[in-house]
DNA sequence: AAATATACCTGACTGC
DNA sequence: TGCAGTCAGGTATATT
């Protein structure tokens, strides 16, 4: 399932094909999307050059002149390059087609993407209000210690706020608490400056090594070129409950907090 | 302000 | 073999 990881490992793919081409026709099957797709889309984006391809948290962004369509993922979308002759398969929504002939096809069973354009209300309303990128440098030990400060809420559940860091979903939360040692359920604000300090390097660890091992494939995912990502092979907990621990072998237990599975080590995990 | 619940959706899986 | 039920999960929204 998309997480940061594997929306940057997306973009990357995709960024020579589509940079500097011109999309000559937008392809809607299906517009039935986490939002329906604008009607409008085809007159913004049709015979417009793509200048940049950019990201923010787990949103792509295809810049055009006048503006940028914001693609969201949701849980089982990908995208990628493909010729735009070839047959499209069930819950291939959306085709943008380039002057080069070939197309950047959006898949998603579940529909729990989206695809808007920068100046629609809902798309302003998705892009403020997101906390820092957590490979930034505003994304760092100060800043979110005193983010958490008045949040007693587990610290899984905050890591995984939109409005405290971006792009940290449910495997990546469950393995960067993992690594660094901290209960999933431990108040945010119990958990000490130093091990905040841990948490915050390991978050930036866990996320570069998964971009650098092109994203975790579980079910759905894949990459542009249509390969899976190996960080599933790198996954200490996530998905593991009843297995051993890779460190001390006590066994790997589930719970669920704030509604998501979330499994740890007892004894790694304090 | 923060915590909690609910909704969206389909495929994979389980149990009868 | 098939059908009904459950689960997975990003994130907006409404409610407490």
């Amino acid at each position: 399932m998309p997480e940061l990881p594997e929306v940057e490992t997306s973009r990357r793919g995709i960024a020579p094909h589509l940079e500097n081409q011109t999309i000559t026709r937008i392809i809607v099957r299906n517009p039935k999307l986490r939002w329906p797709i604008s009607p409008r889309l085809k007159q913004w984006l049709e015979d417009k050059e793509i200048k940049h391809v950019g990201r923010r948290a787990k949103y792509l962004l295809i810049q055009v002149a006048g503006g940028e369509l914001i693609i969201h993922l949701g849980m089982s979308g990908s995208v990628r390059i493909v010729d735009a002759n070839q047959e499209p398969a069930k819950h291939d929504h959306v085709d943008l087609v380039l002057d080069s002939g070939q197309c950047l096809r959006f898949t998603d069973p579940r529909r729990f993407g989206c695809w808007l354009w920068s100046e629609q209300k809902t798309a302003q309303e998705l892009l403020q209000n997101l906390g820092p990128e957590p490979l930034s440098e505003d994304f760092n030990e100060d800043y979110f210690w005193h983010k958490i400060r008045t949040r007693k809420a587990p610290i899984k559940q905050v890591i995984m706020d939109n409005k405290v860091v971006v792009g940290v979903g449910n495997i990546y939360a469950a393995e960067s608490l993992f690594l660094s040692g901290i209960h999933p359920k431990r108040s945010a604000n119990k958990v000490s400056k130093e091990r905040i300090k841990k948490l915050t390097s390991t978050i930036k660890q866990v996320l570069s090594r998964a971009i650098t091992q092109g994203g975790t494939t579980l079910k759905d995912f894949i990459q542009s070129d249509g390969k899976p990502g190996y960080f599933k092979q790198e996954l200490h907990v996530y998905g593991r409950a009843g297995l051993a621990c890779l460190l001390c072998g006590t066994e790997i237990k589930n719970l669920v907090i704030g509604q998501r599975a979330s499994c740890y080590c007892p004894a790694c995990q304090k």
